[in-house]
RNA sequence: GACUUGGUAGCUCAGCUGGUAGAGCACGUCCCUUUUAAGGAUGGGGUCCUGGGUUCGAGUCCCAGCCAGGUCACCA
C-alpha cells in the first residue's frame, strides 16, 4: 500500500522500519557521542601482521552491503578510511532467549545506508578476509532513502553511479559510493595546503579582502551585480581581488596573498564555473622574472608533494613539471606556431593576418585583443607542457608595467599547461600617471563596445598615487591546476558543488493539506498534488474536465478502492475555491 | 548561444516497422550458522522528463519546452 503518493515503496518501507525501531525503544537518531578506537584502514593495514591487536575494537560507519544467511550474516561497513567486513551471529548479538536484536533489528529494520557503531574483535574468515566479529551494535542513524548500489569485483565495477547530473546534484551520493571521488577532493585540499605552506614559509601574509565591491576591477570580465539595501547602492561580486591586494602593498606589507573565490558572469563549460578559486600573490621589490622562478619552484614542489614525482599523466599524455620550463615571448610563440612575425604590424595589419588565418575578429577588438585571439587560437592549444608566455601587448594589460626595453609591450607572463592558462603575472604598474592613462584607454575600449573593458577605479588610483613599491603580482587558477593534478577533464569534477541549472520543482512539495480547507475529500486532495496541482491557484485555473479525467486515471492506475468522483463533483470543488 | 546525444523502477540499462512496460542489482516474504559483484525460492514496485499533435491505439512517430552530457562558440 502506498501511504504517501510522493515517496517510493522502498522509502515507505524504511519509514515503517523507523517507527518499528521506536516502538522497540530504540532511538534511530541518538544524541550521544559514539566513541571509536579504530578505523577500517588501520585494522586492514595492521591486523594480519599482529593478531593481538584490535581484540576490543569500536568502529562506526555506513552499511554498504549485507549478506544474510539465517543465523549468521556479513555486512560491509564504510567509514572515511575505507570498508571493512562485519560478521554478525545471532546468538552472540543476543545472549539470552530474546533474539529481537538479530532477527528483527538487524535483519529486518536495518538497511544499506544506515549508520551504525559496532564493538567486537577482529579475526580472519575462512575466505581470508579481515573481519570484525560483532558483539554489540548500535544504530546511529537510520537512512530513509535507498542508496545507489555499486558493486565491484577484481577491479571491475558493476552498476557504476556515473550520471554526471546526479553525481553533481547529489554529491553526497557520489562521495558515498565512489570512493575515488573522495580522493580527488583530498588531493585538491592537499594542493592548497602545499601552496599555502610554501607561501607562509616565505613569510608572506595571508589576507582577506572584500567579495562585495562597489567597483569591480582587476580583470576583464562581466560581473554579478547585487544590491545593498541600507547603502542604497549597487555592489558587484568580485571578479578579482588584485586592486585590494595592491593597496595592502601600498600600506607597507611586502608580501600578501589570498585564496580568493572570484565570480564571473559568463558562460559555463568544462573549464568555466561562475565561481572559481584563484590564488593571488603580491611581493614588493620583485619583478615578473623573479615571479617566474617562484612559480616554477612552487608548482614543482606541489606536484611532488601530491604525487612523489614531477611527471604525471594528464589526459593521456605525460606532463613534466621539472624545472626549468620552456619560455616564449608572445610574438615568439605566434611566430613559432604560424611562421609569421607580427610584432611590427599595426592594428589593420594584424586584423588582416588574423582573418587570413581563420581567426574570428570584430570591430570592437583593439590591437591587443587581436593578438590575444591569434594566440588563443593558434598557440595555446598546442602548449601541453608547462610553458611561460612573456611580454604581452600593452593594450591587453592595463595593470602591468611597460616593458623595461621593448616598446609597446608589458612585463607580463602567463603559464600555459595542457592547453590552458593556469597562471597570470606581471611586474605591477606603479606609475600612477601611466595607470590613469591606461584606465582611460580601457574606457575608450568600453565606448567601442568591449563589454569586458575595465572601469576606472578612483579609490585605487588614490592609493597608487601614495606610492607603491615596485611589485610583482601573480594569479594562479586553483581549479585549473587541480584538474591537471587530479587528471580530471572537467572543472565540475574538482568542485564539490558545481553550478547547475535549478531543478524544476516537482509535485513533491505539495501535500493534501494544501487543499485541506476547501471541502475536497482527503483521498482526492492527495491525488491532486500527484496530478500536478501544487496549489489552489493552479487548480482554480485548471480545466475541470481535465482534472476529472486525471483523477479517474490515477484511481485506475493506483487501483484505489474509493469510488470515482462525478464530473459535477469535481467542478463543485473548483468553483468553491476562493483565491484572495 | 549553435550543433549533437540522452532522459523508462531506488540504481545501471533493454524495449524492433506504433499493439497489455522488461532485466540485473536493490526492496518485501519464506528457507539457510563463515559469505564476498551474485545463497535459494517467491513477490511487489513505473507521471516511460513535461505539454501539445497524428492515430482506433504513442515509451516508440511529429512539434514545442525543460534538464543533462559531448563538441564548438564565449571565457584578455
Amino acid at each position: 500500500m502506498i501511504m504517501n503518493p510522493t515517496i517510493s515503496e522502498q522509502e515507505a518501507i524504511r519509514r515503517e522500519a523507523l517507527e518499528q525501531l521506536r516502538s522497540l525503544g530504540i532511538d534511530p537518531y541518538p544524541a550521544e557521542t559514539y566513541e571509536v578506537n579504530a578505523t577500517a584502514k588501520q585494522i586492514l593495514d595492521q591486523f594480519p601482521a599482529d593478531n593481538s591487536l584490535y581484540q576490543d575494537v569500536r568502529i562506526a560507519g555506513r552499511i554498504m552491503g549485507r549478506r544474510i544467511m539465517g543465523n549468521a550474516s556479513f555486512a560491509e561497513l564504510q567509514d572515511e578510511s575505507g570498508r571493512i567486513q562485519l560478521y554478525f551471529n545471532r546468538d552472540e548479538i543476543c545472549l539470552g532467549e530474546d533474539k529481537t536484536m538479530y532477527n528483527t533489528v538487524f535483519k529486518r529494520l536495518l538497511d544499506i545506508g544506515d549508520i551504525i557503531g559496532v564493538r567486537g574483535f577482529v579475526f580472519i574468515t575462512k575466505m581470508g578476509e579481515t573481519t570484525i566479529h560483532v558483539k554489540e551494535f548500535k544504530i546511529l542513524c537510520k537512512s530513509l532513502r535507498p542508496l545507489p548500489i555499486v558493486k565491484e569485483k577484481d577491479g571491475k565495477v558493476y552498476d557504476a553511479f556515473t550520471d554526471p547530473e546526479q553525481r553533481y546534484r547529489q554529491r553526497h551520493l557520489d562521495l558515498i559510493v565512489n570512493p575515488e571521488v573522495r580522493d580527488v577532493f583530498r588531493r585538491r585540499a592537499k594542493l592548497i595546503q602545499s601552496m599555502r605552506a610554501f607561501l607562509l614559509d616565505k613569510d608572506y601574509l595571508e589576507v582577506e579582502t572584500p567579495v562585495l565591491q562597489p567597483i569591480y576591477g582587476g580583470a576583464a570580465a562581466k560581473p554579478f551585480k547585487t544590491y545593498h539595501n541600507k547603502l542604497d547602492t549597487t555592489l558587484y561580486l568580485r571578479i578579482a581581488n588584485e586592486l585590494y591586494l595592491k593597496r595592502l602593498i601600498v600600506g607597507g606589507y611586502e608580501g600578501v596573498f589570498e585564496f580568493a573565490k572570484d565570480f564571473r558572469n559568463e558562460g559555463m563549460s568544462r573549464f568555466h564555473n561562475p565561481e572559481f578559486t584563484q590564488l593571488e600573490l603580491y611581493v614588493a621589490y620583485k619583478d615578473y622574472e623573479w615571479i617566474m622562478g617562484l612559480v616554477e619552484e612552487m608548482v614543482e614542489k606541489i606536484v611532488f608533494d601530491l604525487h612523489g614525482t614531477t611527471s604525471i599523466p594528464v589526459d593521456g599524455q605525460t606532463i613534466s613539471f621539472k624545472r626549468p620550463w620552456k619560455r616564449y615571448s608572445m610574438y615568439g610563440a605566434i611566430e613559432h606556431f604560424t611562421g609569421t612575425d607580427i610584432s611590427g604590424m599595426d592594428e589593420e595589419g594584424i586584423r588582416n593576418f588574423a582573418r587570413e588565418n581563420g581567426v574570428e575578429t570584430d570591430d570592437t577588438m583593439g590591437r591587443g585583443k587581436l593578438i590575444d585571439e591569434i594566440f588563443g587560437e593558434k598557440c595555446e592549444p598546442n602548449l601541453i607542457q608547462p610553458t611561460f608566455i612573456t611580454d604581452y601587448p600593452i593594450e591587453m594589460s592595463p595593470l602591468a608595467k611597460k616593458h623595461r626595453s621593448k616598446p609597446g609591450l608589458v612585463e607580463r607572463f602567463e603559464t600555459i599547461c595542457n592547453g590552458k592558462e593556469i597562471c597570470n603575472a606581471f611586474s605591477e604598474l606603479n606609475d600612477p600617471i601611466d595607470q590613469r592613462a591606461r584606465f582611460e584607454e580601457q574606457l575608450e575600449l568600453g565606448r567601442r563596445g568591449d563589454p569586458e573593458a575595465m572601469v576606472l577605479d578612483e579609490d585605487f588610483l588614490r592609493a597608487i598615487e601614495t606610492g607603491m613599491p615596485p611589485t610583482a603580482g601573480l594569479g594562479v587558477g586553483i581549479d585549473r591546476l587541480a584538474m591537471i593534478l587530479t587528471n580530471k577533464r572537467s572543472i565540475q569534477d574538482v568542485l564539490f558543488f558545481p553550478q547547475m541549472r535549478p531543478e524544476k520543482t516537482s509535485a513533491a512539495v505539495a501535500t493534501g493539506n494544501v487543499f485541506g480547507q476547501t471541502g475536497i475529500p482527503e483521498d482526492w486532495a492527495g491525488l491532486l498534488a500527484r496530478a500536478g496541482y501544487n496549489d489552489l491557484k493552479a487548480l482554480k485555473e485548471a480545466n475541470p474536465n481535465k482534472v476529472f479525467n486525471q483523477l479517474c486515471g490515477l484511481r485506475k492506475k493506483l487501483k484505489l478502492e474509493i469510488p470515482a468522483p462525478g464530473l459535477e463533483e469535481v467542478k463543485g470543488w473548483i468553483d468553491q475555491i476562493d483565491i484572495k
